[in-house]
DNA sequence: TTAGGGTTAG
């Protein structure tokens, strides 16, 4: 009678077993004493009509036929019969493929109906239920009156917290769940991982992971990987990824291992069937998440190398658009359209990406011929896309497209400009001069404008030298983010140009009294599929004194062409002493004399920087690409320059 | 029989 078969259409369960053909009416009614046991019909005999109603419950419950299934819920709930609970998860899986919030509660409500506590793992597929639908409050208190709490009930409040960026919440409940007796498994910690927003909890919990020996989990790996690359640990993020590949390595050579030493192959064949059926998914993603890595170090090297692992896999829209994205990032806009055009699917995250990533790297024209073409294909440009088109225009001046687009994108997209819309536009007025329709654009912002507003304003004030409003910027943003170190100095240096040395002695004071510290300028560069950093001041590199010395002969070469570095960089954020001598030896500098003396003349310099580049770098690598015919890109937070024959892709214009 | 992953702007 006991089937272990799969359900399939001619098979009929009934309390998680699996009968062929029709059941009969004594069969039935043994089944219902089962089913409705707790109930009052316990140990009696049950009448036919129930077994009827619980026999056709179960069977829309399985077809997934939701209206039928819930008026046969109905029905049993006025004759007060109960099914069984793997019946119920099936009904409440149905739910929530639909989106059912409604149904989804009456069938809560009708499991607690007799008085008795559902088994836990129906309470905890309600709870699931309930944080799919963003309902965690809900979800909270069906935790909360559970009485036996297993690993999947904690892992499903977790992974809720996580996921809706409730970060100390997730972590709590991993203490407080060990404090219970409950031992995290991988899926505790892949959701767990993912609300890990300082580094030494990340430590702590990589530990543990290794204690119990889950770090081979893809998932865990995955969530590892990602998490350390958020945090900046590219290097951490790596060596979990080399260690995978290398993982991999071993099952890849034992299955070629076993079709070569071994001449009968289908065992090996089966190996190999199974291994990629068990690999597909999980590579796509992780490899996702690696190119995400690559992406956020500008590393392009490996960045190819882990296209080489694409390519052996199955086309994948989300692993293409990272590609496409991870070479965008990396400013190689020709390989990055090639992947765009071979591309067999695009949706708007292809577009975006690819509209951005012209815009980012000096083609706006480009990017927004190429929004045209978007909107030719049909497909809906979204909060995002319209972001690039505006993004495209403020990076070129394009003043009168940016207003066109601005103006009527709530007409043309259906969508309202946000705060971020509301940046692009004073990026592109303030930049461009128009410092006053900038100020009254974000006196007329609909939401309150934050930092980023703020210095965005401020980034305008520098480049038109306005003190003035530069300093009221300054102070807005200090305001709102009282650690931003850069802006209290750039203050300073302003208070400090026009004599009010009583403000600065302030400024200083509550700088120390709050702890805020400048963020070092940082520099990295690739060199043979190896980072190198460089940070102003630190000597630490290996070959720090030959770098030094090429830094100080392309200095000598570059005066002889007429440099002289420009310190008139009141508007940058420099402390006091940093002044001529100290500007040689920016962190970007160094990485480039590093890469001048390390990569051959064909290979361009790629650098990557942690600050905004000063005036006076711009200028040294602009100069520097042409003397040594070099090709040079580095890519700051927030734009990349292309320098090439003497000339940058953003025009001097940043 | 319930729980875990990947892409886009500043």
């Amino acid at each position: 009678m006991r089937s272990v078969l799969r359900f399939k259409e001619n098979l009929i369960p009934v309390r998680g077993l699996f009968f062929s053909g029709p059941l009969s009416p004594l069969l039935l009614q043994h089944l219902c004493c089962y089913s409705v046991a707790a109930t009052q019909w316990q140990n009696e005999r049950v009448p036919i009509k129930c077994s009827n109603l619980l026999y056709e419950f179960t069977t829309y419950c399985y077809s997934r036929d939701l209206p039928r299934a819930m008026q046969a819920l109905n029905s049993l709930q006025k004759h007060k019969i109960w099914a069984d609970a793997v019946t119920y998860s099936e009904l409440i899986k149905c739910c929530l493929a639909r989106g059912a919030v409604e149904q989804g509660k009456r069938v809560h409500q009708h499991v607690f109906s007799n008085g008795y506590e559902p088994k836990t793992f129906l309470v905890n597929t309600l709870m699931n239920m309930y944080v799919k639908f963003k309902m965690l409050d809900e979800a909270q208190d069906l935790f909360d009156q559970m009485s036996d709490r297993n690993v999947v009930s904690w892992t499903t409040m977790i992974a809720a917290y996580s996921s809706a960026k409730i970060n100390n919440k997730a972590l709590e409940f991993l203490i407080l769940m060990r404090r219970d007796d409950v031992r995290p498994n991988m899926f505790t910690y892949s959701s767990v991982l993912r609300a890990c927003d300082d580094l030494s909890n990340l430590r702590q919990l990589h530990c543990s992971i290794l204690k119990v020996g889950l770090e081979s989990d893809v998932f865990v790996r995955s969530a590892l990987i990602d998490v350390y690359s958020k945090m900046g640990q590219l290097e951490c993020a790596m060596c979990t990824f080399t260690e995978m590949v290398t993982w991999d390595l071993v099952v890849w050579n034992s299955i070629i291992g076993g079709f070569a030493q071994n001449s009968d192959g289908d065992e090996a064949l089966m190996l190999f069937k199974r291994m990629k059926r068990a690999g597909f998914s999980a590579d796509q993603s992780t490899l996702s998440s690696v190119l995400r890595a690559c992406t956020s170090l500008a590393l392009l090297e490996l960045g190819r190398q882990v296209h080489v692992h694409v390519v052996k896999f199955q086309r994948d829209l989300i692993l293409d658009n990272a590609l496409l994205d991870m070479y965008c990032k990396c400013g190689n806009l020709e390989d990055a359209h090639q992947i765009f055009t071979q591309m067999i699917e695009k949706d708007v995250i292809s577009w975006s990406t690819m509209i951005i990533g012209y815009a980012q790297n000096g083609f706006s024209r480009k990017a927004l011929e190429l929004f045209n073409e978007m909107k030719v294909s049909g497909i809906k440009p979204n909060y995002i896309t319209v972001l690039g088109v505006l993004f495209a225009c403020s990076h070129a001046g394009l003043v009168e497209d940016g207003q066109y687009y601005f103006h009527s994108m709530k007409k043309l997209f259906g969508i309202d400009p946000g705060r971020e819309h509301y940046g692009c536009m004073v990026d592109l007025l303030g930049r461009s001069g128009k410092l006053d329709e900038a100020v009254k654009l974000i006196r007329e912002m609909e939401c309150e404008p934050d930092a980023v507003t703020w210095r965005t304003l401020l980034g305008a004030c520098r480049v038109h030298r306005n003190m003035d409003l530069a300093e009221y910027a300054a102070k807005q943003i200090i305001k709102l983010d009282p650690s931003d170190a850069g802006t209290y100095i750039l203050l300073s240096n302003i208070y400090a140009r026009t004599q009010k040395w009583e403000d600065v002695e302030d400024l200083r004071r509550s700088m120390k009294e709050r702890g805020v510290k400048k963020e070092p300028g940082c520099s990295w560069v690739e060199v043979n599929k190896q980072i190198h950093a460089f940070i102003m001041g630190d000597n630490s590199h290996p070959q720090i004194k030959e770098i030094n010395k090429e830094l100080n002969q392309i200095i000598w070469k570059l005066r002889e062409a007429g440099y002289v570095p420009d310190t008139n960089f009141v508007l940058q954020d420099l402390e006091d002493e940093q002044m001529e001598d100290s500007l040689l030896y920016h962190s970007e500098k160094i990485a480039v004399a590093f890469g001048v003396m390390s990569l051959s003349r064909e290979k361009t310099i790629r650098i990557r920087k942690n600050l905004r580049i000063c005036g006076d770098c711009h200028l040294f690598a602009k100069l520097l690409a042409q003397i040594e015919r070099r090709s040079i890109v580095i890519r700051d937070p927030i734009r990349y320059h292309h320098f090439q024959d003497g000339v940058c892709s953003c025009g001097d214009y940043w």
